[in-house]
DNA sequence: CTCCGATCCTGATGGC
DNA sequence: TGCCATCAGGATCGGA
């Protein structure tokens, strides 16, 4: 669900609303989230000014001169921009008001999302072992084939693991395998330097392409405007088990991976 | 260190 | 029509 590109889209979404306002206080109406939301928060965060938004693979982070506020949205989390008086909806679990009456309302019916304040944010335990940012320069197939060896591990599983490279989830993973031809059950230390070149390509234009069309909707994603991330309608394998492969007509296969799906066609990936 | 399974949650879906 | 079981899935955690 929301990935490295919907957590961009709804980045660039939400940012021109909030940076450079002050946020007046925060209403915590459910602090299950996948921890709870400090009841301080509120208290901490009052009168602090929003300074800009960054991403980190799949967090967000309101930065302010003090430290961030670290925002995960799980598998059905989204954010929205409201006029802070308009009535939440069942699922609408925090709203970060600001002092311009609007404010920045997070719904996540599934509740595995995260919302924490941390003094130093890129030092926080969650976000300190990250792996490098897959659009960044830090990120290559070298860089994959180098971490790569002596591991066991599926390579499927091998790049959706935040700590070898932040940020790719279940939909892109599968994706991005199916461009480069690898098939997602090949153990990652027996892959050449060659083939994670290739990879390493296609992760970056599989992403690219999702963040240029809003990312992806499934059931739960939406912009932070409400439109769905049109990603959807281009994706090559995901969810297309049975039907026929883009390139080669074979029929895709799904198998199971640890309960998560993989996508591949026999033909086209090895 | 590496890997694997369990875990949190609720809407959608399919079988009967 | 309605009930029930199953599935989806990010990332952490604990145990092997």
């Amino acid at each position: 669900m929301p990935e490295l590109p919907e957590v961009e889209t709804t980045r660039r979404g939400i940012a021109p609303f909030v940076t450079g306002h002050t946020i007046s206080g925060v209403v915590l109406r459910n602090r299950r989230l996948r921890w709870p939301v400090p009841r301080e928060l509120s208290g901490t965060l009052a009168g602090q000014i929003v300074e800009s938004v960054s991403r980190r693979g799949k967090y967000l982070i309101l930065n302010t001169r003090h430290g961030g506020l670290i925002l995960h949205l799980g598998m059905s989390g989204s954010l929205r921009v409201v006029r802070a008086a308009t009535p939440p909806g069942k699922f609408d679990h925090v709203d970060i008001v600001l002092d311009n009456g609007e404010a920045l309302r997070l719904r996540d019916p599934r509740r595995f999302g995260a919302l924490l304040w941390s003094p130093e944010p890129a030092r926080h335990r969650l976000l300190k072992d990250l792996g490098p940012e897959p659009l960044s320069g830090d990120f290559s197939g070298d860089y994959l084939y180098e971490k790569s060896r002596g591991r066991k591990r599926a390579i499927k599983e091998f790049l959706m693991d935040s700590h070898v490279v932040a940020g790719i989830g279940n939909i892109y993973a599968n994706e991005s395998l199916f461009l480069a031809g690898i098939r997602p059950t090949r153990p990652a230390g027996k892959i050449s330097r060659e083939r994670y070149r290739a990879l390493g390509r296609a992760v970056r234009a599989v992403l690219e392409r999702a963040i240029r069309a809003g990312g992806t909707t499934l059931r739960d994603f939406q912009q932070s405007d409400g439109r769905p991330g049109y990603f959807s309608r281009r994706l090559r394998v995901y969810g297309r088990a049975g039907e026929r492969c883009v390139k080669c007509g074979s029929a895709i296969r799904r198998v199971t991976m640890g309960a998560r799906s993989a996508y591949f066609c026999p033909r086209c990936q090895h």
